[in-house]
DNA sequence: AGCACGCCGACT
DNA sequence: GTCGGCGTGCTC
């Protein structure tokens, strides 16, 4: 026998199996999945074990040269979503299979710490001889595996008296694992079910039905309005799924992992959850990964990579949010979870769910009109509450009648009117930051970040960022350019929003929601905690603010500014404007009071404005698919894109012709738009040029695609250059 | 990726 | 004659 091995190198050429004799030695202990040292051209590499073949093959095989753990990084099912995924994404397979293994990989092992137990057979310490041993044996009694610190604290004395305790055989010491638990310090309220209402029940039960058919996959589209339910279908399903046995999975968009959310799975299904999401440290994510692997957790609740957990047979897949275009990995391996998600399901025979109020044009395309999924709806919000009423501003009008200020009439008086209520206001801008560009009135001249091709965004911390490559200086009181007075701060971010805010209504308190200010672990939660529990009044944020947050005294929210993902130079600017304000204006009317939506915007007669305001999901889809079956966009046409990086500009756009020449040559039916410098042209001092290839089938987009890799690696001649596929693009900046 | 092999120009 | 440039090709 001889192990098939993938070696550790992210390289096209190399993605292929190589042979090795398992030496006698490692004999038996080597298995698929083991990470290994293999000899490799004239140096050792790791490398991973994919199967064995029979022995004769030629003979002259070298040996293994080491088994680096004890058991598996993966499993054969892990393996071969991998293989799918470096065929699909064009990328090396060890890439995708590392995506799925690296949390085992990132510390030793469990945290091992000294319990101490009370030995089984001795006298016990008389209390009034020896009160100290006694104390201390009175809470090891009650509390035994504490360590030797953790005792002698409870007990009141020095570690010293447990040494001595220990060294006369009173008590015993032994390794225990300790479980780092990212839930740890949250109390875990067992929360009842709530009743479902007639949709919720008809969806529950569609699912429940397709977990108890045998056979292939089933994908349902769940479409519910905000406010409709969504999560506790989810939960209903999750549970039926674990009462059959199986193993659930439910992916969430990174920022709506909210504390909340993970106190609703924790209150359900207890220490059932794994939590998995990229704030945990690196042993919390390995032992909930272990957890998963011996199977005493059998949900996973996670963002965009729990989708590799190393679940033994998922039953039950759920991703929530489904539209999210966080769902999209934006570096290689650059797969979609919702994609990886419906593979999976595949192999596994699991059911799927995709939830959303503002279902992607692909998925809800897939839905109606004879399409391969299961059309769930959710039209009415839980309680019978109304959806808010939601009310646009014109923002030229108001600047026509003099009004320059970043607050229309209306929405000031709104948000008065909710103060004077006590009710809580929401406000949503979808930049950070204090003023997002920062000019010279008189030589023009723009800051820029020196690395990347982007304006700086000025702080109040009085500093300028990138918001690419987090680059920042001291903001310049003179112009760097002409030595002017007069820079101008233009464009506005949250800070700025929040400033006129304090300033506008003093008495207010204000509490705001964006990267910047949950930069400190917890500090999310300690913010949302704070504006749920009612102590403050206006909550402003960026995309943070949109997502799942479900606060009744919310009866006002008020969008800053509709335009700014609106004019977007990308395809997909009106599916992501619907969205947003689709998704923040669910934010209000979630209590008795009912609520309100005030939309500011300079394009009020924009259908993704329009039917937003109007709740219109059938009429924004109708709309939108019109104009992508006309332009020939997605879901209508398949796209990839070749992504070329480097730091020389000529030679990066040199390459790109190349692999526009190659693309060409390859002679497949795809149509080639550029090669053009990408929007953002250069990013931490690499130029930026790409290609997009548009094909009615998407197979003959990674032929094209291979047919100039394999070109572009085969010439030597731009070895400084980078070059980057990205099979169904989410974004072309 | 690394590392060797190989084929040309320009040095002690 | 040989040192070193980097184009090409291979790694079980």
């Amino acid at each position: 026998m001889h192990a098939e091995v993938l070696v550790s190198l992210a390289l096209r050429q190399v993605d292929k199996v190589f042979h090795y004799n398992v030496p006698p030695s490692l004999a038996g202990k080597v298995q698929v999945g083991s990470r290994v040292l293999v000899p490799f051209g004239r140096r050792k590499v790791e490398g991973y074990v994919v199967g064995f073949s029979p022995a004769p093959n030629p003979a002259d095989l070298k040996d293994v040269a080491a088994l680096l753990d004890e058991g598996p990084l993966f499993t054969p099912h892990q393996l071969a979503l991998a293989r799918w995924m470096a065929a699909y994404y064009l990328c090396p397979t060890v890439k995708a299979l590392r995506a799925m293994f690296w949390p085992l990989l990132q510390v030793k092992g469990p945290k091992k710490v000294r319990g101490l137990w009370p030995a089984a057979c001795c006298e016990v310490p008389d209390p009034r001889r020896a009160p100290k041993s006694a104390a201390v044996w009175q809470v090891i009694q009650a509390r035994p595996g504490l360590s030797r610190k953790e005792l002698a604290e409870a007990a009141g004395v020095s570690p010293r008296v447990v040494d001595a305790m220990v060294a006369r055989g009173l008590l015993r010491s032994e390794e225990r694992i300790e479980s780092r638990d990212p839930c740890q310090d949250l109390p875990e309220k067992r929360i009842k079910p709530p009743v479902l209402h007639g949709e919720q029940i008809r969806a529950v039960s569609k699912i429940i039905e397709a977990l108890d058919q045998k056979g292939g996959r089933q994908v349902f589209l769940l479409h519910g309005v905000t406010g409709s339910g969504k999560t506790e279908v989810y939960l209903h399903a999750i549970s039926a799924a674990l009462a059959r046995g199986k193993q659930a999975m439910m992916l969430v968009p990174e920022i709506a992992l909210t504390p909340q959310m993970i106190d609703i799975f924790r209150g359900r299904f207890g220490r059932q959850v794994a939590v998995l999401h990229s704030r945990l440290s690196d042993g919390e994510r390995y032992d909930e990964y272990q957890r998963l692997r011996t199977g005493e957790a059998g949900v996973v609740l996670g963002a965009r990579s729990a989708i590799f957990a190393p679940l033994e047979q998922p039953g039950l897949i759920i991703l929530d949010e489904e539209h999210e275009p966080s769902y999209k990995q934006e570096e290689s391996p650059r797969y979609h979870a919702r994609t990886v998600a419906l593979r999976l399901a595949g192999y596994a025979g699991a059911v799927v769910v995709l939830g959303s109020a503002t279902p992607s044009m692909e998925s809800y395309c897939q839905a109606v009109g004879g399409g391969a999924y299961h059309l769930l709806e959710l039209t009415r919000r839980v309680g019978e509450l109304p959806l808010p009423s939601v009310r646009l501003v014109d923002l030229r009008r108001e600047l026509q009648e003099g009004n320059k200020g970043m607050f229309s009439r209306d929405l000031r008086e709104a948000i008065a009117r909710r103060l004077s209520r006590r009710e809580q206001v929401i406000l949503f801008l979808n930049r950070r930051g204090y003023s997002t560009l920062v000019v010279c009135r008189e030589c023009g001249l723009v800051l820029k970040c020196p690395h990347c091709d982007i304006s700086l965004t000025y702080h109040v911390s009085g500093r300028l960022r990138c918001h690419y490559c987090n680059y920042s200086v001291l903001a310049p009181s003179l112009c760097p350019g002409c030595g002017s007075r007069h820079v101008a701060y233009l464009g506005m971010g949250t800070q700025k929003v929040e400033q006129e805010i304090r300033r506008l209504f003093p008495t207010a308190r204000v509490l705001r929601l964006d990267s910047d200010t949950v930069g400190r672990r917890g500090a999310h939660r300690e913010i949302i905690d704070t504006f749920r529990e009612g102590e403050a009044d206006i909550l402003i944020g960026t995309q943070m603010v949109a997502k799942g947050l479900d606060i009744p005294g919310v009866t006002l929210v008020g969008v800053i500014n509709a335009d700014i993902s609106l004019y977007m130079p990308d395809f997909r600017a009106s599916e992501r404007t619907f969205q947003l304000l689709t998704q923040v204006a669910g934010r209000s009317g979630r209590g008795e009071q009912g609520g309100e939506v005030l939309i500011q915007t300079y394009s009020p007669d924009h259908y993704a404005v329009t039917c937003a305001q109007n709740h219109d999901y059938q009429g924004f889809y109708r709309r939108e698919m019109a104009l992508r079956r006309t332009l020939g966009y997605p879901p209508f046409t398949h796209l990839a894109r070749l992504l070329v990086t480097g730091r020389v500009e000529k030679e990066v756009q040199e390459a790109a012709d190349f692999l526009a020449q190659a693309v060409h040559a390859a002679g497949v039916p795809v149509e080639l738009l550029g090669p053009a410098p990408a929007p953002l042209t250069r990013i931490k001092d690499r130029y930026r040029w790409h290609l997009v290839l548009k094909a009615s089938v998407q197979s003959v987009l990674r032929e094209a695609a291979t047919a100039a890799l394999d070109g572009f690696s085969g010439t030597g001649r731009y070895r400084r250059v980078q070059v980057s596929v990205d099979i169904a693009p989410q974004s072309m900046m």
